[in-house]
Order: structure tokens, then C-alpha cells, then sequence
DNA sequence: TGCAATCCTTGACACAGGACAAAGCTATGA
DNA sequence: TCATAGCTTTGTCCTGTGTCAAGGATTGCA
């Protein structure tokens, strides 16, 4: 299983990266760091603090006080809320680069799960805090990428409140090639793309059952618009702008720009 | 019909209270104004440009430039999204004190409509933004709304994506209630509230139909955990926690705290 | 006072997606 | 090589919500 060669070399990478420059990291130019001037990130290098999860494993927990916030430098996280019978909604879907934690709050009003294995770069909460104070370009690039998660959650409303199983599956579908970063692809040309979530957690991401999510799937690929060759989580979108209309995608709707 | 009254005193206030003092506005402690020194409102108070909108009007489209930002002083605005073929979503409901616009990016992603007579506090976004920067107080208090709204938005992605028709009404209700700052009520007392929407934009707010909003709402009325008696949008909430209850709150679910 | 417009409610039926059940695949490990 | 475990797919049936249609209720205006 893929994600358990993953782990090992993880692992190892995680003792180099417990002293990596952040110079060299790969979220740089995207992190809530990134607009920070070079002795700014030399504050920022001195106070944080790499963490790493297992796949599956347990992040935060709603209600329940959260002493970091930081970067997840590898790997998904999947924000979940879940009603006291067991159902469950992924509310949030972080890829690296994203911003994870709850500043200017004591505790977090979800779970955060680690879907990958998961490499975040933290910093203590309350320190944090102090530095955002004081470090415009770090506040402000904060309040950037909340603003657009927020713009990014409201998209998700729209799905889940209006869209058909049919589409919210194509709707993932297009929103993982997009950040997985197949830049400005050609849109009718074949795009492979591994999902970063099973079909369980597609499900919860999407409003829907498992047995829905898949036979989705199967449509799809019945259809010849997407092809599954290395078991269910690597696929290739066959036709990305069919895949983008089936999505009911409005306005820019830019394929895979 | 209570808009057109709402509607008539409303533009003779706009007239007044375009001199009102910062000092005297109903939404001074909660608005994104709210940390601000006596002299940062003063140079607040020098820009902010009061904007009028009556029921139905049009704030801002989706995909254009919004040339302000600014707080809902009065009434509600929702925010919209719509798709091709005329499906639409609210994707987010803005009572007083509420923030709107998007700084920091020229155009907004959804339609804002005033689903009442709506009194809008503006500045203009780029001299927001310049502001923005070199008044700590303001910054902080906007990424701390900001941080709040996608909150609610998570939790509304939950409501959307596994709530039954039943528990999104009952959900709408008290949340309204809530936001109608009827601060801590004894969880069983009779509260009286007077919906911000209509049933098609309640449908549109819960990812439902209006004729489905409407049954739910009759079926609480039948079960006694609602009345209605002037009209359909005055409702009194009989049992409030029975409501919660039903409503499939989890955590804190305090009662109307 | 009555007409028109708008909003809300109710009814009958259809269908998308959920629930339950079982079987197929793939990977790990003995 | 086989066994076990965890996914994923497929099948069948059922139910909650949408769709279509019609009938109240309220308000403003002629």
C-alpha cells in the first residue's frame, strides 16, 4: 500500500526537516509565511516546530483547546463536524500550503483528522498571536487566505445544498486537478490525478453515501469520461472541460486554470 | 405590508443618520470597527459613506468589481450563488453589524442582495485596505470576523450536507433566534422572533424547496413547537430546546447562550 | 368593496439517493 | 500460496424530498 511506503520515507524525511531552512521549503511562496521579509522569517524559523501525523490520525478535536497553528507542509487534512448520532461532514479539505488552526480562539470547532500522512509546521498558538501583532505581512496574509477559504467553504455551500450526486462527484474531481497544481493544462488533454481521499471520505466531503460516491464513479468511467487503472484512487480525467459542465461550473469556470 | 413602513421611515433615517456619530451607532461594540481607538473611528468617521437599499435591491453581482466595503447597520443581506440553469444558493445571511465585501480582492465571488430595507456603514475598499494596514485594531478585528464567519460556514456545510429537511428548519429557527439577541432565555420560555426571510429564500438558505420549508414548518406547528398567528413570518418558538434538540445540535448547543 | 398580485399551504405522484446486503479486489503477512 | 482485512463495487428495495398542480390567505390598489 502506497501509503505505507509513504510513511517510512516520511518519517525519515522528518528528522531532516526538523532543521530544513525555510529557504527551502516548498510552500514558501504560498504559506501564511510567504509575504514575510527574510528577518521576519528568521523570527518565525525560531519559534516553530515541525509535527508529523500518521494517516488516520487524530490532529484536533472539536472543543477542545488547541495550542498550535501553523502550515501543512505535506499530506491532507480533513476537517470533520459530526452530529451526536454519527453522521459526519467533511467541512474542510487542507492541502499543503493551507492554513490550519484556530487563532484568536482557545479552541477549535471541528476535528482535524490526517487523511495522508502529514507533515505541519506549527507554531504555538499564543505566540503566534504575538508575532501576527506585530508582523503586518503575516496578518495580512492570514486574513488573505481566510478570506478565501471562506470564499472557497461558500463554492462548497453550493454544492452541497444544490448540486446532483453526479456533479458534486465531476465538482471534486476538477477541484483536486486544480490543486494538484496541473497549472494551465490543455483542457481536453488527459489529466492523472491520485485522490487524496477514499471513496468513504469522498463521501463525507460531498454530502453523500459511499455506495453513491462509487456508483458515480462507474458512470463516469462507463461514460468514458474518466479512466481508474491503479485501483480506485488513481484516476485520469479523459475530458476536463465535459468534466467542468457536468460540474455546473458558472462564470470564470476557467478549465484548470 | 410591513416593508413599505420599514421602507418610508428608513430613507428619512438615511437622511439623519448620515451625520450620526460613530458614537451613537447601534452596532458600535460588534462591527469591524468595534476594537478601534476614539481617533482611529474619528478617521474612520471621516471616510464612511452611509449606502441605502431597499427590499429586492441588487448590492453587488457576482464576478464584478464592489468598489466598498463596509457593515449592515440595518436589515439583512443575502448572499448568493447561482448556477446556469437557475439553480441558487444562499450562502450566507448578513444581519447588523455583519461585515460585507472582500477586501483585498477587487471583485466578490456572489451576488449580495437586500432581502430587506438595508443600511449599509461603507468605505471605500481600497482606502480600507490602505486603513487596513497601519491600524492593528481594525486588521485583527476583521480577520477575527472573518475567522468566526467561516465557522458558521462549516457549520452550515454540515447542515447542508447531512441534515434532514426537518432538522435544517428547526436549526434556521434558532439560529435566528439567536442572532435576534435574544440573549440568555430561559430554554423553555416562549420566544418570539420575526423571520428574515421569506419561505422561498428559507428554502433558498437550506438547500430546500419552498414547498418543503412549508410542510416542515406546519408539521412543527402541529406538534406544538412553533406558532404562527400573524402571518407566516412571525413565528413564537414554544419549546426552544426542543427545537435545538431536533435540530441536531452537538457540543455546546447551549440554549440560546 | 373587490380585483390582482404575491406569498404560503396542501395534495398526489415520481425519482434521486439512502439503507441494507453481498460479492469482488488488493495488499499485507504468515 | 493462502488467509485476513479493508476497500470498492454492484444489486435490490425503500423513503425523503422534489415536481407539478391547485387552492388559500394577505395586502395594496382601483
Amino acid at each position: 500500500m502506497s501509503a505505507t511506503s509513504q510513511k517510512t520515507s516520511a518519517k525519515h524525511k522528518a528528522t531532516d526537516q526538523r532543521r530544513l531552512a525555510c529557504g527551502d521549503c516548498a510552500i514558501r511562496d504560498r504559506a501564511v509565511c510567504s509575504l514575510c521579509s527574510t528577518e521576519e522569517m528568521a523570527t518565525l524559523e525560531a519559534i516553530k516546530h515541525y509535527r508529523r501525523f500518521e494517516a488516520g490520525a487524530t490532529i484536533a478535536m472539536a472543543g477542545e483547546p488547541l495550542p498550535f497553528v501553523g502550515s501543512v507542509v505535506e499530506g491532507h487534512v480533513a476537517l470533520t463536524r459530526m452530529m451526536s448520532d454519527g453522521r459526519r461532514q467533511i467541512v474542510g479539505l487542507l492541502f499543503p500550503s493551507d492554513f490550519i488552526g484556530r487563532p484568536l480562539r482557545e479552541t477549535i470547532a471541528y476535528d482535524a483528522e490526517a487523511v495522508d500522512d502529514v507533515l505541519l509546521c506549527t507554531f504555538d498558538r499564543v505566540r503566534f498571536e504575538w508575532l501576527l501583532r506585530r508582523t503586518p505581512p503575516l496578518e495580512e496574509r492570514l486574513l488573505e487566505m481566510t478570506l478565501d477559504e471562506l470564499d472557497a467553504a461558500r463554492e462548497t455551500l453550493l454544492t452541497l445544498g444544490r448540486r446532483t450526486a453526479r456533479e458534486k462527484v465531476a465538482n471534486f474531481l476538477v477541484m483536486v486537478a486544480r490543486r494538484q497544481g496541473i497549472g494551465a493544462v490543455a483542457p481536453t488533454e488527459r489529466v492523472e490525478i491520485v485522490l487524496p481521499l477514499g471513496r468513504d471520505d469522498m463521501a463525507g466531503f460531498l454530502g453523500l453515501t459511499i455506495e453513491t460516491v462509487s456508483r458515480q464513479m462507474t458512470a463516469l468511467r462507463r461514460e468514458g469520461l474518466i479512466d481508474m487503472v491503479n485501483g480506485a484512487r488513481e484516476v485520469t480525467l479523459v475530458n476536463t472541460d465535459t468534466l467542468a459542465e457536468i460540474a455546473g461550473e458558472d462564470g470564470d469556470g476557467g478549465p484548470l486554470a
